[in-house]
RNA sequence: GGGUGAUUAGCUCAGUGGUAGAGCGCUUCGUUCACAUCGAAGAUGUCAGCGGUUCAAAUCCGUUAUCACCCA
């Protein structure tokens, strides 16, 4: 049966996938053939997640290295799998129950939930692995892993061993003193209601606005204030009462600890260390607050005085660290303002009674008073100075009507109104003279990358991986060269972020994830009453730790603590919460068969989704067990992967695995670029810029896409991506797809000649060297992570070598040539066209198999052997003849295309003057000459006749006697032109020679090119010089 | 503010010291039996500017400008 006129992708496609991992063709070590393996991990994409172009780009280029590695007969395993993505996964199934009408999380309960969630997890997993697979990705499905798979309430069918690793890890980091808990600001995310980490964070720069408020002075205290200009004049002098502080949030004033100015700022010397009036809130209690000095202010920006709100900015938190000063928390977790604890005025009282004391010290230290040993910081944290008008508002709400309420005070800066005073006298009642100072600002504020809302520095328990304690063996190791990052730039990326590291925060206050395997008790302590010890007391607010891979293990820790504390106590089991816990607790003590029956509480937070990501080298080999695919394929080859993660991820299974198993995770990791859109635009969602790799794959097939995306590989350069760009690689299939229907017309014999054949004809050894050379250039390439260059001269290859002219040349020696020239023409064919299969499959699996398979053979394309062979195929005489069989054909093609000679025409060609090699190229090759420039016949004459157009070759001239199809003056212009382009040339060649450093300095090999080259065009010249010469004498 | 990178044909981009390339687009021509998703021919560049190193610079160094990204 014929072949169809083009390759039908959408229906092939899926056969053919199916085929091949029906045969198993993907599962590791398949068609291992040698004792090196090859592994590559898969980056897990989001199990919710659908596949973008990023993802599509990341996996064609592991696809290419594994395919690539499989032919060669490694050993490979392309590990595949999803990850459970914590917050996104919580996201999505929160939606999906809204949806339908199903009751919400917290109605639902945390057991229930994160039941839904699995099914959630289960329904969603195929789709991001359906289009991996619409991809042509060769992973080893069959050993699928997942983050969570073994977790607790996993279904059937969700089984492995990812989570005992993950919970393995954190308790044996816990108890190296690696991880730890503390109550520090972190990234608040009010719509999730959880920590995130400062990379979850996006800081956008946005519009915002400063507000300036006037903090009066305690008591109505004044002071000279004195501004001047760089040479110390003075340009500004005022008795003020008071302080004037901007703040681009003015809410979190409630929350002030305190007003810093720079030591240096002159301006503010006279009222260091006294205390001002925070300007809000019921006058009766206004709060004091200190003025301190600190480095962290800027005295050149604003008023170069500080509002520090130490609970909710990270600089501030720094500030008060410094200075003592306490931590007022004012937001709750949902991000609105607080309702809980102390009365305001209670609160009010207690917080100026701080203020006070601050001072006091100051004043008693003249200034000296800083280090938070001498003097510890205040508990605040049942403390609420959010005024109960304001309670329970949103922060954007409470924001404006503090700002209201402050200027309707009159404490507002005021600035003239730049609107001209209304002429009109009823007008002019409502003229404000003057307005509130309020600049527009463009300010960055941070956003979570999940929930887009706002995000709030925000004061909370949490546990941390201690990093700085981990760190090291990641960045020697890099430096070592032990694990190699490419490109170069990202290894500058990747030490600047772990030099500078910050402890890592890995709790999150979600449902869905590795629950924390964390008990708590409480303390069993000296129960002091006026200072002496009364007895013994359980104390549930400072609680004891029990860390342990499952409850009956921390019930051993706990049992063990308490006998330790000197109690007899039997741990019954786990309580929800330190409250009931407490309930239950006192319930049993004391009381018969319960009798000393005690609770812990399990920490209800999860880990970090990053965490057990960080794992994913090692976990889905199987460890902690000894599998034989860890000791086989750990540490494992490369790690492909987009810069965005760099630090998300692939710092921290460095950190990790060295942590772990100190052990490498990978030898090689090669970061790639951003799939932009064709403007250079980072695609998204809000722009809908979006490019769909499905959507595109339906278009022009997988194998267009991956080409595209391939091609575009450069290193460190993010791709700009056009449809445009994708159809013409979608036509590259074509045109080798019809170069297999020729050979098919032409009876070739695929399929029986597995080593090349060794052809008489020049075309023919000239097409085996051509092929020995891109095989070189492919693995060198592709060895090198070179992507790009490996498509190119792929493309190169077939469309400008074998498509162009090899067939070309083929055709006359397959219609007219003897037996012995069909013969081996055949052979050559089916050879070099299996070659182009071969060498293009890893980039373009599905055409290539599908046209593979066109016959029987014993093994798909997919486990062909990656050829070997080199030089020794390079021909160099076949070279050289060929290559002018082709200048002399694109030199008689140009003449023609020039004077307008019509296309049908057959010509005579006039040989001029020739030498040896011409001579013969010509007689090897004269039939396909004619057949390509459409030369009638080849006559020698002395010279040319008027009216011809001359073509200058290597060794020799040709002349076309084109008289009457074209006028002189149009071929003495051609002739200048190209003479003008040779003397160009030889111009510079000469000019290097004749330099006598440049024949001192340079290479030998480099001048021998240069003088051969020069010699070349001086002939050139020559040649055309003459025929500009007859044309004019002629003309 | 700190860091990283980019600037090459109309567009998108390759090009690690030897005198600039590809694809797309554009112009002209073409129903020759693989392919019009094609073929043939053609035009188009102060390699961002300035300075330096070198026999030789798109390439190395310095600097300016513009742009992008990352981190504060």
């Amino acid at each position: 049966m014929p072949m169809e006129k083009t390759f039908d992708a959408a229906a092939a496609e899926s056969r053919l996938y199916d085929a091949w991992e029906k045969a198993g063709c993907f599962t590791a070590g398949a068609n291992a053939s040698r004792a090196e393996t090859f592994c590559v991990m898969i980056p897990p994409p989001n199990v919710t997640g659908s596949l973008h172009m990023g993802h599509a780009f990341n996996n064609t280029l592991q696809d290419i290295l594994v395919r690539w590695h499989r032919m060669r007969g490694f050993d490979t395993l392309w590990q595949p799998g999803t990850d459970h993505a914590g917050i996104a996964t919580q996201m999505v199934t929160e939606r999906d129950m809204a949806a339908h009408q199903e009751p919400d999380r917290r109605t639902m309960g945390r057991e229930k939930f994160v039941e839904r969630v699995w099914q959630q997890k289960i329904k969603s997993r195929g789709t991001i692995i359906g289009q991996l697979k619409r991809l042509g990705a060769s992973c080893d499905w069959s050993r699928e892993a997942f983050t969570m798979s073994g977790a607790p309430g996993a279904p059937e069918g969700e089984e492995g061993n990812f989570h005992d690793a993950v919970i393995k890890v954190f308790v044996e980091l816990y108890d190296k003193g690696l991880i730890y808990r503390g109550k520090r600001l972190v990234n608040w995310d009010p719509h999730f209601e959880t920590a995130i980490s400062d990379l979850e964070v996006e800081n956008v720069e946005v519009d915002g606005h400063m507000w300036h408020f006037k903090y009066p002075l305690a008591g109505g205290e004044t002071y000279e204030y004195v501004e001047t200009d760089e040479d110390g004049n003075e340009t500004l002098r005022e008795t003020r009462d008071y302080i004037s502080i901007a703040t681009t949030r003015p809410e979190t004033m409630l929350g002030d600890g305190a007003v810093a100015v720079h030591p240096s700022d002159a301006r503010y010397a006279p009222i260091v260390g006294k205390l001002c009036e925070i300007p809000v809130g019921p006058k009766e209690h206004r709060r004091l607050i200190p003025i301190i000095t600190d480095e962290y202010p800027d005295p050149k920006f604003g008023s170069g005085a500080v509002k520090i709100t130490g609970a909710h900015d990270f600089n501030d938190y720094a500030v008060a660290q410094r200075n003592n000063i306490p931590l007022y928390a004012l937001l709750d977790t949902k991000g609105q303002m607080r309702s809980d604890g102390l009365s305001y005025e209670e609160s009010a009282i207690r917080a100026g009674e701080y203020a006070r004391a601050w001072a006091e010290m100051h004043r008693a230290t003249e200034g000296r008073f800083q280090s938070p040993t001498e003097q510890p910081v205040p508990d605040v944290s049942e403390l609420n100075l959010v005024p109960e008008a304001y309670r329970g508002l949103d922060r954007f709400e409470a924001r404006k009507r503090i700002v209201a309420d402050i200027t309707a005070e009159g404490l507002a800066v005021m600035v003239k109104n730049p609107d001209p005073e209304p002429e009109d006298e009823a007008e002019r009642a409502g003229f404000q003279p003057t307005i509130p100072l309020v600049e527009a600002k463009k300010i960055m504020q941070p956003f979570g990358d999940r929930s887009k809302v706002v995000i709030e520095p925000m004061l909370t328990d949490q546990w941390f991986v201690d990093t700085a304690k981990i760190v090291q063996p990641a960045i020697d190791a890099v430096r070592s060269g032990e694990v190699t990052i490419l490109p170069e730039q990202d290894r500058k990326v990747y030490f600047n972020w772990l030099e500078n590291i910050e402890p890592w925060c890995i709790s999150r206050q979600l449902w869905w994830g590795h629950q924390i395997p964390v008990w708590y008790g409480a303390r069993y302590e000296d129960h002091l009453r006026d200072g002496k010890v009364v007895g013994k007391r359980f104390v549930y607010d400072d609680q004891k730790t029990f860390c342990a891979p499952d409850f009956a293990q921390a019930k051993k820790l706990a049992e063990d603590y308490y006998a330790e504390s000197g109690v007899s106590i039997r741990v019954a089991g786990e309580a929800a919460d330190a409250i009931e816990a407490w309930r239950l607790s006192s319930e049993g003590v004391g009381e018969g068969e319960g009798k000393n029956a005690y609770y812990l509480w399990r920490d209800p937070d999860v880990l970090d989704t990053w965490f057990s990501s960080g794992l994913w080298p090692i976990g889905t080999l199987g460890w902690p067990e000894e599998t034989e695919e860890l000791k086989k394929y750990f540490p494992t080859s490369v790690l492909i992967t987009g810069f965005d993660i760099i630090f998300f991820w692939v710092a921290r299974m460095m950190m990790m695995q060295y942590a772990v198993v100190g052990q490498r995770p990978f030898d090689t990791v090669y970061v790639h670029a951003l799939v932009r859109d064709e403007k250079g635009k980072k695609m998204s969602k809000s722009l809908g810029n979006v490019l769909d790799p499905l959507d595109l794959i339906d278009e022009f097939g997988a194998d267009a896409v991956r080409f595209t995306l391939t091609s575009m590989a450069a290193m460190g350069r993010d791709l700009k991506l056009s449809t445009q760009r994708i159809a013409g690689y979608r036509n590259f299939g074509t045109k080798l797809w019809n170069a297999f229907r020729f050979a098919e017309m032409n009876e070739v014999p695929f399929g029986t000649q597995g080593t090349p054949p060794a052809p008489e004809r020049t075309v023919n050894r000239w097409i085996l060297g051509e092929t020995a050379k891109v095989r070189a250039e492919v693995d060198a390439a592709l060895e090198g992570y070179r992507f790009n260059d490996a498509a190119s001269a792929l493309y190169g290859f077939v469309w400008g070598k074998v498509c162009d002219w090899y067939l070309e040349f083929s055709k006359p020696l397959l219609m007219d040539g003897t037996d012995a020239e069909k013969a081996e023409t055949r052979a050559t064919l089916a050879w070099v066209l299996d070659q182009c299969l071969i060498l293009l499959h890893p980039i373009m699996p599905f055409v290539t198999e599908e046209l593979w398979g066109q016959v029987e053979r014993p093994k798909m394309l997919v486990h062909a052997d990656w050829p070997t062979y080199g030089e020794d195929l390079v021909d160099p005489a076949a070279d050289a003849e060929i290559n002018w069989v082709i200048a002399l054909i694109e030199g008689i093609r140009s003449v023609r295309g020039e004077m307008n000679v019509p296309a049908a025409l057959k010509v005579d060609l006039l040989q001029l003057d020739l030498d040896e090699a011409g001579r013969t190229a010509w007689a090897n090759n004269a039939p396909l000459i004619e057949r390509l420039a459409r030369v009638e016949s080849l006559s020698e004459a002395p010279e040319a006749p008027k009216g011809s157009a001359t073509i200058a070759v290597k060794g020799g001239t040709f002349a076309l006697p084109l008289a009457g199809i074209i006028d002189a003056a149009a071929e003495r212009a051609r002739l200048d032109k190209a003479l003008q382009k040779v003397a160009k040339e030889l111009g510079g060649l000469n000019g290097r020679l004749k330099n006598p450093k440049f024949r001192e300095n340079a290479d030998a090999q480099v001048i021998e090119e240069t003088e051969a080259q020069a010699a070349l065009k001086a002939e050139e010249q020559a040649r055309l010089e003459t025929a500009l010469a007859r044309v004019k004498e002629l003309g």
